[in-house]
DNA sequence: TATATCTCTATTGACATAATGTAGATTAGT
DNA sequence: ACTAATCTACATTATGTCAATAGAGATATA
């Protein structure tokens, strides 16, 4: 049920790039540090975000990335979804990647019924949050006092 | 975001399990069958299922597995659990299996934040639904006619 | 005792993930 | 034009997990 390191890189790196809209571009070199990201892995990732339609790059001296649209219309559900598939927890629930499954009778299926739930649960979050909220939460979350509940876990 | 194939067979053969609650044991060949499950690959499942205090077995000519406790007590999120470890999407919300990110500011993550949300809604299904609500699921399921709109996804 | 079953450990092959290596293309500034 | 900093592209490797298979062994019933 985990997203890969792939997609997490991706969705720190949208941040950065969220949070510095207003600039030209921002380079990899920096989003690498400032993220403890491997640049040459995020070069790669960035690359995917750019065939995407996410991102978009810049050559050169003063080159780097930016974000291809506004940042309130890319939402987490494209990106992971362009990176690495289905946000369902199964094939034979996911909308845009089904895959058939090997049980019995999948239109009658119990399990299939409440993966189904799992998914539009899952779904409704991450097409909901995009990188303009994300910035947001990004600020607010700068302004306030470290919660001291979430030290341990 | 998906499942392991080793978590859902768990999850299947948890529901012929539980379906069966009236017998003794199923066999794993039964099980097998049924639900198109490699025999070898869901022994070492159920095994698994085993030492999680799951389902409880039977060695013999006459034997076969059982479920442990009452299928009203057994939860998908305890079986996936044992089975594949965190539902959580990223390990530094995992409350079970917390792993420390590598992000700079975990505390004020704006990204955790989101994955929290998704954690939770995924933990509030998974936690919910027990292996008896999934068998009076698929005892509904059973009686209904096909849905005409599952046919093509 | 025979046989059908579960038990356990080990091993394999396939595949994806995560990362690294190397060379090349582009562009700004000089 | 030159240079340096950057992205681009393709290849390669290392690692690990997943899914499955193999084979010997233990157990209980008839």
């Amino acid at each position: 049920m985990k997203l890969s390191l792939r997609g997490e890189y991706a969705l720190r790196a949208l941040l950065v790039l969220g949070l510095n809209y207003d600039r030209p571009v921002v380079r990899i070199q920096t989003i690498s540090d400032q993220q403890n990201i491997p640049k040459r892995f995020l070069e790669q990732i960035l690359n995917d975000l750019k065939s995407a339609g996410v991102v978009a790059s810049k050559r050169g001296v003063a080159g780097g990335y930016r974000l291809a649209r506004p940042p309130e219309e890319i939402t987490l559900a494209t990106a992971v979804r362009h990176l690495e598939g289905a946000l369902a927890p199964v094939g034979c629930v996911s909308e845009r990647f089904y895959e058939k499954c090997s049980c019995p009778d999948e239109a009658r299926c119990a399990i299939r019924s409440v993966m189904k739930e799992v998914r539009e649960a899952v779904v409704k979050i991450m097409e909901r949050v995009t990188v303009a909220e994300l910035c947001e939460r990004s600020r607010k979350l700068q302004q306030e006092p470290v919660n001291p509940f979430d030290f341990s876990i």
